[in-house]
DNA sequence: CTGTTAGCGCCTTCAC
DNA sequence: GTGAAGGCGCTAACAG
């Protein structure tokens, strides 16, 4: 019965109305009578009909699609918030085109031509390592597409940022350490050229001359997220005079590699070092309970950025002020670690 | 200098051509001779011209995009599924729309009508747990839209599947413990009426049998993926009079969970008792270095359902014959484990 | 309340 | 090798 490619014009004839007036009952208009509305969706139905959001969306040049720009889909924290923007679109209304730069510029660049090309209505990034240069995004204000970043802030006027308040859980990180009874507590940086690992940082020596510990060079060692640097730091660090009583490690994998060579070593995690990670993948919840973590929420901001979004393309008119939404990590303590 | 919305038919204008060379010559079709080309694309990049794919699929009813239905995004195993369905299809000038149905057959088959709105010109899917009737996907074969299953099963003439070798996976499985030398093993299993499970459990036995070790129902403990199932039975497990010395489980969730439970209640891993789990998470790969897990290879399935379906998609007339994947699950030992 | 008309931007016959 | 014309399916004016 039903058949290939059914249009409002097939249901027009079938039912001898115009095709316009088909059109309007299928958007629930209010110029339509609520009888022929009925017998337009009971036809509709009948005859198989699916709306062509290519045509729909051509004339009126609205697509409610959003695209969104990842580094890598399969990172846990990037599909936490992807999971968290396609519920909320989804509720909206909206489809959602999922792309990744795997921290490519070009990949990038090409990226937000696709994008522009398929007309989204607007645009959810978090930008890639790569870029250091925003040329490529000017064509989207050009279009009048909006734009939000998320979770890696972006310095370009009149855009919004959703982010994690990272100087606030690398301070808790670390006076969570500190009120556990630490002393000498080191710390495992990330790349200082990211504003998060460099506001995780900030937020330690904050902790630290707050309570009035004091801060040595000798304690902060870098790492780049790789699980060899949390052995070797380890390594080192047993190596100091004054043993170190607590590690905040501004990245889990690290933390991972740490506690795999410190407990294979007869160190016991937390009673000699404790250690308190972020995580962003879900193994720190698990690999031992008494690594205490700081919980990314990626879902969260997901939801946030959508919502930010999507209130900045209905509002486009008096165009809403860019803003920077900051979400709270939340310190999670997996065991009452320590002393 | 450029401009909202430059059209094909503004390029003409600006070069006194028409619009449909301007099309041709955009499209690098051999009907235009290579100075005109050059010219027209050289204005094109000048005025900021971007194609509108909108209006391009709704002329050629092509829309080189794809529709991905996951249960759950966030899901590592989907979210690395993804990552592979989105470099195959990016190679391949597709656009990738990701949809997740939250385990709800109301949603799938919302999804289904969303994807077919927006005129993709092909799904994969891992269909919900709670679908048992698959009438909703009929449409897509009367609109000759195509479609591939991963992960899970569905048996459905005419349709491909690209599936992990579960019953292999388990046999696998069971037979490294047996060969590390346990004798009582025992099996978490999964739900069983999903294939998965059901062909783990079945690699299980037949491991046992071909070793010559007894099948005892005792040892079988079902599990619905949660941690708190893995703690409970362990319990019940350390209960038992034989002492159990090996545990294949169906699903990493649980196993996780008996990990916390065993280790806590002094039992020690692997020399007490072996665990070897299916690693749907990276968590395994953590939590434990005693335990051995089985990796589902997420990316290649994407890449292969892709490719797969892209081979479908284009060559529609001499239609593909259906075709079962299966792809090899790894088993990583992490530790010389047992005895 | 419903019909008429026009066009979103592109591609593709068909002419020349 | 290029131009002219028409239409993909839908919606938004403007009529009546």
């Amino acid at each position: 019965m039903q058949n290939n490619k059914v249009t409002i014009h097939d249901i027009a004839k079938a039912l001898n109305l115009d095709s316009s007036t088909v059109s309007r009952a299928l958007n629930d208009s209010p110029r339509v009578i609520q009888k022929t509305k009925d017998i337009v969706l009971a036809k509709a139905t009948e005859m198989g009909y699916q709306r062509n959001h290519l045509a729909s969306s051509l004339r009126k040049s609205k697509t409610n699609t959003i695209g969104v720009i990842v580094p890598r889909i399969s990172r846990h924290f990037f599909s936490s918030v992807i999971s968290g923007i396609e519920e909320t679109a989804y509720e909206a209304g909206y489809t959602v085109i999922i792309c990744q730069s795997l921290e490519q510029f070009n990949r990038e660049k090409k990226i937000i031509n696709t994008l522009m090309g398929q007309r989204v209505d607007g645009v959810l990034m978090s930008i890639s390592m790569e870029t250091k240069d925003y040329k490529h995004l000017e064509v989207l204000k050009k279009q009048g597409i909006q734009l939000v970043f998320f979770d890696r802030h972006c310095d370009i006027p009149n855009y919004s940022n959703v982010l994690i308040d990272d100087f606030n859980s690398g301070f808790e990180a670390t006076e969570h350490l500190i009120l556990k009874g630490c002393k000498h507590i080191a710390h495992f940086s990330g790349p200082q050229n990211l504003e998060i690992y460099k506001n995780r940082f900030k937020g330690y020596k904050h902790a630290l001359s707050k309570h009035g510990l004091p801060f040595e060079e000798a304690l902060v060692f870098p790492s780049k997220l790789m699980e060899e640097d949390g052995r070797k730091n380890s390594e080192k660090l047993l190596a100091l005079p004054n043993p170190v009583d607590g590690i905040f490690s501004a990245n889990d994998v690290a933390a991972i590699g740490a506690i795999k060579y410190l407990t294979s070593n007869g160190v016991k995690i937390p009673e000699d070092i404790a250690i308190v990670g972020f995580s962003n993948e879900p193994i720190s919840t698990v690999i031992n309970p008494a690594l205490t973590t700081i919980n990314q929420p990626g879902i969260e901001i997901g939801k946030a950025a959508t919502a930010l979004l999507l209130r900045q393309i209905t509002k486009e008119n008096d165009a809403l002020d860019a803003q920077t939404i900051i979400m709270d990590s939340n310190l999670i303590e997996r065991q009452s670690s320590k002393k």
